[in-house]
DNA sequence: GTGGTCTAGACCACG
DNA sequence: GTGGTCTAGACCACA
């Protein structure tokens, strides 16, 4: 749905798994502001995962700001969270090592 | 001072290259949460520059939340502005074209 | 204009009076985040005292996270210290004597 | 224990009772910095319900930095999280219908 | 339909 | 012992 692939073998908790790939799509901009999410449901049967842990991950982002939700309506993207792409490069050239990198 | 250094000739106006570099090492970790930046006079002298400049990139910093200020007291780096690696080499991924990045 | 009143006979400072009657509007809710506090100049003159006893009470304010000033404009409530009048009256009944609520 | 008593009837969720309940002893001083919140296996019996029901009540808690914790060991108080009686009273004067308060 | 809450289990890593 | 995570159900209120 979201192209998410989860580790089961990963360190990382599932529910962080699913909360940094939704992040991802939206300060890419894939997600845009209120796009909805899909339903805690509909992601959770898609990942073959408790509906919990999906609801887990999205109050990871209602707590950051990055999703807002209202009563029974879906989980939508909120606004002005998106990076710009030439900030973002500028970004990973001071902070990522240089192997991840190609040169200039 | 912060490893600052300009270029006269790019097409990026000086302050926008100061709030580059800044933002870069707050989200970066090398400035951290409640670090006091450089007094505006005291980075203006250090660069050469006018003082109004690095005031317009301050600005730019506070309008965006990377940065506080308090009254009478030093600018200082916001909190929860840092970005963990492995978050930013994740995001690089999905948004950033395959020829700037190196294989993994 | 915040419907302050100075006792000038008590044996609170003034600035401590200010301080606590621009808290008790925040934290009741009737200053809201990002309400600008009216600068220290106009209150200094509503209120006939001197611009640095307001702005005494104003730093008190900063130190406490109450408030917070962006360089160049207005000083502003800041966010996330509104307190629920269900949570006060709750807190009120475990932390005050009793002689000073009523029975419920 | 901690002299908590939930109602199964009220609008207000489990989780946010027992949240509220912690808050105001922590505020009021009865349960002071790096006291030892009990386990969220001993309070869950102790009140009958489950104990992710308990933990989602620490977890908001320290969401607000209200207490802290740390791997395999308690989660205990946090630091300058009381609040002065006076200040405390003086803002359900302002804050609180009459009707509550006592004359003075 | 949606999210919000709750249960009674389970296994993990940390100390 | 502690908290962290996860599951597979359930019932609720809202729209």
């Amino acid at each position: 749905m979201l192209g998410i692939e989860l580790e089961r073998e990963s360190e990382q908790p599932l529910k962080r798994q699913i909360y940094q790939k939704l992040k991802e799509q939206i300060m890419s901009g894939k997600l845009k502001s209120n796009d909805a999410l899909p339903s805690t449901r509909e992601l959770s049967k898609d990942l073959g995962i408790s509906r919990n842990t999906v609801g887990e991950a999205y109050e990871m982002l209602i707590a950051e700001g990055f999703v807002i939700n209202r009563q029974g309506s879906a989980t939508r993207v909120a606004e002005g969270v998106y990076m710009e792409q030439s900030d973002l490069f500028a970004l990973c050239k001071t902070s990522l090592p240089k192997r991840m990198l190609k040169a200039d």
